[in-house]
DNA sequence: GTCTATAATTAGATAGAC
DNA sequence: GTCTATCTAATTATAGAC
């Protein structure tokens, strides 16, 4: 250790400054991902200013386009980063409700997304922001996340509509109702708030995730 | 006629001078309102620029401060006239659906809605873009125009819940799921059509509109 | 990698001619 | 009422010292 330290005394005290100065970086970078997401939730990507996002990360306005090469560059890490969070809180919850048959399956399913919509709901205010108009980043989006998502609920439904299960609903109504349903107590939570009701409670969100499970499967069937 | 022209010519081509300058400064403010609709829905309230309101209203940027106080004014105002629209809109489909009893009723107006808020696309794009983060706009809007529809829906809801006319379900889960269901397709329209499918299309509203009633009040019952 | 300073644009709002 | 010109402040991005 001390011969270490006395054979190469300068690359040691460097490799260690060059490890803190990494772990620095790292977590400066995190910081300015999760604040991007808040920013970008409130004000949609336009509104954001980069200077408020450096502020709520505790780092100065310059550091976004170090770490990242534009705003835009920024955004998408941010919505990268949130999709990745999305597929790993719906696993979680879904764990929680093993299922026996089909419809048990995507009453699970249900259950598990209303729940993770509820702990992510920056993911639906940028969504909705992004989606109200045609642009590169809303085709970006719809490419890397939206369609993949789009795809396995709408086959789903499909296979279950042919089989009886659920009532006869074209799948992309479907799609826009039961993400509509369950997303918007969640977006609009401030909202709501001010409506007199906070939906952002354990009870409310399983009032709400039962509720929608007996309005796309029934109450037993 | 002649003898009015002749008796005072100067007040009359002044008075018609008047009338045509006034029309004008009418058509400037209707423009500016129905540019500002469109502007705020895509960009958000700090997204939306006044150059660009101006520009599609084919009139300049001072226009805004001259009829209207600021950028915030012309922001309520363009709500104020949105919301207006939404009620004469949900009467006019309300008309050409007759109810008898109270299930029939509630269903009139879920296709009502469901049409208005189809046509009116800009109106929940405004909304979820403000009810995202608590401000003196949310508190605003709220006030005016959500919560007195809210209490309304609430009542009917509460009411046919008691008579067991309705799902067991919570008036404010049931507020939310309704809303978000029947507005999603098409606040996110340029989303759905990049997926492949126009949502704008009077087919779909229709069977959207269908299936709402089947989802929230049941297929018979 | 992080900081300060600043360049280059663009924002909302105002002044004043017509 | 409508226009051009402009003010002040805020925006994203870059330069360069440390």
């Amino acid at each position: 250790m001390s011969s270490t330290t006395t054979t190469r005394p300068a690359t040691s005290t460097g490799a260690t400054a060059n490890r803190r100065r990494q772990a620095r970086a790292t977590a400066t970078r995190t910081a300015l991902l999760d604040a991007a997401l808040v920013e970008f939730a409130a004000h949609g990507f336009e509104g954001a200013s980069t200077r408020a996002i450096a502020e709520r990360a505790g780092t100065h306005q310059p550091q976004i386009n170090y770490h990242f090469d534009s705003k835009e560059a920024l955004w998408r890490a941010a919505v990268d980063h949130l999709f990745a969070r999305l597929d790993v809180t719906v696993r979680r919850h879904l764990d929680a409700l093993p299922a026996n048959n089909d419809r048990e399956r995507l009453a699970s399913e249900i259950r598990a997304f209303t729940r993770a919509v509820a702990e992510l709901p920056e993911l639906n205010r940028i969504m909705v922001q992004e989606a109200t108009i045609d642009s590169d980043r809303l085709r970006w989006i719809v490419e890397q996340h939206t369609r993949p998502r789009f795809e396995r609920l709408t086959a789903t439904w499909r296979r279950l509509r042919r089989a009886g299960t659920v009532p006869d609903i074209d799948e992309v109504v479907l799609y826009y109702s039961l993400v509509g349903a369950a997303s918007l107590a969640y977006v609009n939570a401030p909202e709501a708030r001010l409506l007199s009701h906070d939906t952002m409670s354990k009870s409310f969100i399983d009032a709400h995730a039962d509720a929608l499970v007996i309005l796309f499967l029934g109450s037993d069937r």
